[in-house]
This record gives structure tokens, C-alpha cells and sequence, in this order.
DNA sequence: ACAAAAGTGTTAATCTTACACCCATGT
DNA sequence: ACATGGGTGTAAGATTAACACTTTTGT
């Protein structure tokens, strides 16, 4: 086939992670060339013979070394021609998220300077990356809503304080403590465990945790997750 | 930048029209090469100095001259590294509907082959097509649940069985014609006109149209969409 | 008068919301 | 004993689900 084309595809990651009762992104310093020092997203260029999948894959392991717990593609940013200056790219962004347990960053040749940042205070991107965080932030929340994907940003056993915490911190609203736990049981997709959480002060918290297999399961008999309050 | 990459991007259309009580996709037969007189999507390469977006709209208007009503991303699909005997092309799918009175296809040169398939009836397609009309099926699926994309499919005046038709149809389930009716009305943004279709026996049905202008002003106001009925 | 589709209301059941006090621990 | 966060129940209101008869027209 001989058409002439010189568009270039690559892969971006936003990874979030959640530490400190905030929400994370990902970011790594570019080391080379005119965007020289300034912060982006996790990826880079397509191989001929790789899936973008296995791409984004490999990026986020050559780059930061994270373990990441779900991912899924986001959206295709091709319509601004330039919004590398280098060439005419079209981006596939990819939307990532990272158990919190799996936090530190493994720093690798690539990029040395891989470090996250609360998604109040990103410095400035480069390309059109702050747009593509926008869109991943819009799309965790509602995600949220109407799928169990919040329990990919905890550890394994976790408190009920912190799930509570994490939908109101992402959600950017209240939510009855009450009710939200009553909702959450109800479903009985989450599960008491003996454990008990590491407490400073206070009345000692169980752990709970996701089950996952349950929830497979009751997806397939037509069950619906969804947490949304007013 | 002197990578060597030697992937092609093209751009898909899924189009559905809705006609007959029935849910159709729009295909065109291929007109030349290994894949001759299979139909396909309607589609094409990119442009180097073409949007993405402005590409999908090129190919539609280049290869079946219908104005689209609704049109937005669906997923890049890539995964595949044969999807297309060629050579390695990765394709963003897009989403679109045609409003029913706008489903004659005026045949360009192009493709004067362009083609409406009821779902049930596709032919076998190229590519991975199959897969992608599948995807694009459930995302219409979901998306009538809590936007308000049915009467895009629909003409500008329609009768409210034909939007209850719609529904049951693509939806694959019994809906309650007084409930259904009730919720729709509820929500402001459906009007009765003094008008009543053409109809063939029983008694004369109002034509009903959508008030787009106060749907987005409900929008606005945090006003949630939702038909979801058991 | 009948066939065919349009139009319409009520009730029971379920789900959602709002709300406040006691509990277990560390200091 | 007190400070801190954990844990729990109930009642009013809103929403949903289930259900059948009357109306208007053409033949």
C-alpha cells in the first residue's frame, strides 16, 4: 500500500493514584528536546509490530516501573494538527489507575524525574496534556458512579473512612456517611474482614475488602453498581 | 523527528438510522483491491493535514453524501497489528446517527454502492467491522439510557410511540407505555405540537418534538437524563 | 359495530434522604 | 475524663412498578 502518510501515533497514560485523602497524577520531567524540563504524561512513540495496548504498557514499565491496577483507553487526541510542535502526532490516551499500596516509583533510565502530584496543584504540561488530564479526571468521576473502579485505588483491605473519603474527595461533594455505608453493604460486594486498620487515635476501624469474583458474578445476573447521591 | 514509524491512521463511521421499527447501520461495498465487493464501514485514511474529525466528516460526505445528526468518538482500535492485510492501520471509530428523514443516501462516486443493513441482517463485513459495529451497538445502548441521543434517530416531529418503539427496540425489552410516557413528559423537554401524523388506522396520534435549547439549559442546571426502566 | 392504536390515573412497594447518639480506644 | 474517629437506625418523602379501561378514528 502506497499511500503517503506522515502522521505519527503514540500512546499517553494518566495515571492515578491516591495518597493523603488526594487524588494523584502521574507525571514524568522530559529530558530531551524543545519541551526540554517541562512535565507530562507518561508515553511515547508506537512500535510497528506492538498493539497500543502492549505500547502503553511498555512506556508506563520503561518510564516509571508502576504496577498499574486497571487501564483502559480514554480518547484519541487528533483533531489539533499541532499539538506537538515536533510533528503532526495523534495521541491515544490511555487512563490508568494504581493501587495505593503501589506508590513508589521505581525510577528508570528513561525517566529519572517520574513523580506524582496532587491533581490541585499540576504544574504546567506539556503539548495538550492538561486537556487530556481534564478529560481523565471527568471520566474517573463518573466511573465512579457506576462501576467499582474506587477500590482500584486503595490497598487490598482497606478502611470504610477511606472509601467514604476517596468518593467524596473525587466527587467534590458530601456524601452521608450513613447512608453511603449502608448502600455499599447492600450490594454485598464488600466484605468485613477480622483485621483491623493501623489507627492514631480514635475507636479502632475494621478492614473491608472488594470482592471482586462476587462482583463478576453478580454483573453477569444483570446487577448494577452505582453510588450516587445527591 | 526522525523516527521510523510506518503505521497509518484511518478514521471508521459507524451510522445508525432507524426506519421500519428497526435499527439499521450504514455499509458501503468495497470498490477495489483484495477486498473487493466485501462491505465495510464507511471510512478512510487521514489526511496529514486533516483533523480527525474532519476526516470521518470528509469520508461520509465523500462516500454516501448523508448529513449526520450526532457524531462522536467511539475507540481507536489498534490492538489488532493485522486487522487490515495490508499493512498496519489503526483506526479511530467514530459514533454517528442519522435522523430518519435524512436516510436517502445520495451514491457519490466514491462508493455508489453505500448500503442501510436492519442489525440483525449485516452481511459479513471486512476488517475487524464485526467488532466494531458490536462496540458501537452497546455504547448506543447505553448512551439512550441517560442522554437524550434517541431523537437524533428520529424525524424532528415524531409520534410517542415511535420514540417508545425506539426504545423497546434497541433496548431488546418490554417498557410500560404509561410509565415510559409519564417519565419522558416529567422532564420538560419533549413538547406536544397541535400537529398529528399521518397514520393508518386507530385513533390520530400528536406529534410530539424535543426541545433541544431547554434540554441544555436543564443541563446547565444539573439536570440528569435517565430512562431506566426494569 | 368493530378493529386498531392513542390516551390516561391510582395504588402499593421500594428506594432515598435527612438526621444524632453511643462506642471503643489512646492519652 | 476527654478527645477522636467508628459504628449504627428510623421515619418522612420521593420514585418506581404494576396494572386496565376509555377515546378516537377508519372501515
Amino acid at each position: 500500500m502506497n499511500l503517503k502518510q506522515s502522521i505519527k501515533i503514540a500512546v499517553d497514560a494518566i495515571v492515578f493514584g491516591y495518597s493523603n485523602h488526594c487524588l494523584n497524577v502521574l507525571l514524568i520531567k522530559q529530558k530531551f528536546g524543545a519541551l526540554k524540563n517541562q512535565w507530562a504524561l507518561v508515553g511515547g512513540f508506537v512500535k510497528d509490530n506492538e498493539s497500543l495496548y502492549d505500547a502503553v504498557n511498555r512506556e508506563l514499565h520503561e518510564e516509571t516501573g508502576i504496577k498499574v491496577n486497571y487501564l483502559e483507553q480514554l480518547y484519541t487526541f487528533g483533531d489539533n494538527i499541532e499539538r506537538d510542535p515536533r510533528c503532526r502526532v495523534v495521541s491515544v490516551a490511555y487512563f490508568a489507575l494504581v493501587n495505593s499500596t503501589e506508590l513508589i516509583l521505581h525510577a528508570d533510565s528513561d525517566a529519572e524525574d517520574a513523580q506524582w502530584f496532587p491533581i490541585q496543584e499540576l504544574p504546567n504540561l506539556a503539548f495538550d496534556h492538561k486537556e487530556i488530564v481534564q478529560m481523565a479526571l471527568k471520566r474517573l468521576q463518573s466511573k465512579l458512579i457506576y462501576q467499582p473502579i474506587g477500590f482500584d485505588l486503595l490497598p487490598n483491605e482497606f478502611l470504610f473512612s477511606e472509601l467514604e473519603n476517596l468518593y467524596c474527595s473525587i466527587l467534590e461533594k458530601e456524601i452521608d456517611r450513613r447512608n453511603f455505608r449502608k448502600k455499599i453493604l447492600s450490594f454485598g460486594i464488600v466484605e468485613e474482614t477480622d483485621k483491623y486498620g493501623d489507627k492514631k487515635n480514635g475507636r479502632p476501624a475494621k478492614l473491608f475488602v472488594f470482592n471482586k469474583l462476587k462482583y463478576n458474578k453478580l454483573l453477569n445476573e444483570g446487577f448494577l453498581f452505582e453510588i450516587n447521591f445527591a
